[in-house]
DNA sequence: GTCTATAAGATGATAGAC
DNA sequence: GTCTATCATCTTATAGAC
């Protein structure tokens, strides 16, 4: 219905129980247009804030057809979840390697970052509106309490660390503590920055907008690697 | 019940509808023991995670008398959310202030971003649990879409201008553009330490616990110090 | 696969007694 | 101030027809 994503790579499809629907709506998968919906809701209500007959009016079928699906409510939200993660892990490993393998032993701390926030922004840039709504849902997931911080864990500390593991090639002298510190905060910058709350476009009075994402991509790989190297006393 | 806040200065009181109880449950303040337990359950589930029957529950109340208070759900969040904010942006002002009457031309990018994190942190701290909710609840409304940012925007901006005002006479030569997007990730980072979800605890396995604030202090005072600096180009 | 019908309970809010 | 009682609505979820 609304899934144009397909600009970088090429999106999964683990539907909550079933692959292969065949007739009724004229479109060619339910099931991910289910998706779509509850993905663009959670978004912008959060967990709580959607109920599954919003999602199914807005889906244009029965509530029933849901639960056949996706089982419960939570059930809707964790294949909600999951559904770009895989593909957002795939690509942000597959960027760090690269960079790595071209760079070697020549690798800097912007590179790394830009590796590693590389294809969450241009997804969020070029993925089309389907994307935009799953980087604020995990910007708001990053903000929640408990579930939020063990969801986050599950699906993207591997990312983490490989981006880490890297760092510490960069600056060898780094104390580990400074690193993670180092971490938190780009880690709350970037979250921030995929929520697109229009708050800096507020702030500036339009100067700057939270859209424009090759410039965030920019300014947030310099303002972070002079952040690392200060923690980690390095350069 | 539970609020031991008096550590910097001392709280408000701006109660819903009426200030001064007289009889009934044997604590000071009905209202106020409202307060803290709709802070408390607003900050682990958010506003539509959290009924006013688990509220009044808690407070050992009735529903009804929610109502009477504060008029709507919504009403008692605003309230939730305004009770702390005057006194946060009181001493925050007045550090930011305070620091530059001291220093002059003598300011750094690292004193006025302590003076602007300071409090919070301070406050996060020591103030009891009643604060460490509050802040919890900040940092989710603070990656809430629409809403979300306008709240903040309208509690919070003239405290943030104000660091920015510092913050060009650190850099005069910055370019705006460059002040607001250093600006935007500096509040990711302190948001997301608001939070205290126990993600570093868990990324850096033991190594760093995010209730420890002093340390999330000085490192943030530095990173983002340097973080504003190589974005604004300066030293 | 998709829908109708409905169970079984929770929700925000109000009127009015004390 | 505080509670009892209640309304009208909405909630997730399931059974079963087509």
């Amino acid at each position: 219905m609304q899934t144009n994503d397909t600009e970088p790579k090429s999106a999964k499809r683990p539907a909550g129980r079933r692959g292969r629907p065949s007739k009724g709506s004229r479109n060619g998968d339910t099931a991910e247009t289910i998706l779509d919906m509850a993905e663009d809701l959670f978004s912008k209500h959060g967990f709580h804030g959607v109920t599954i007959r919003e999602v199914a009016r807005e889906a244009g079928v029965d509530t029933a057809l849901l639960h056949y699906y996706f089982g419960t409510k939570k059930g809707l939200f964790d294949a909600v979840f999951l559904r770009r993660a895989d593909v957002l892990n795939r690509d942000r490993l597959e960027a760090l390697d690269r960079y790595e393998a071209e760079k070697g032993d020549q690798m800097t701390a912007e590179g790394v970052i830009d590796a590693f926030i590389g294809p969450v922004l241009e997804w969020q840039a070029k993925g089309g509106p389907g994307w935009k709504h799953y980087c604020a849902l995990v910007s708001q997931v990053n903000a929640t309490p408990v579930w939020g911080g063990e969801t986050m864990t599950r699906y993207f500390d591997p990312v983490i660390r490989r981006m880490l593991a890297l760092m510490r090639k960069v600056m060898p002298a780094a104390r580990e503590e400074d690193l993670y510190w180092a971490y938190q905060f780009l880690s709350g910058a970037l979250t921030l920055t995929m929520g697109e709350t229009g708050r800096l476009d507020r702030l500036s009075e339009g100067l700057c907008r939270s859209g424009d994402l090759d410039t965030a991509r920019r300014e947030m790989a310099c303002f972070a690697a002079a952040g690392f190297r200060a923690v980690c006393k390095q350069g």
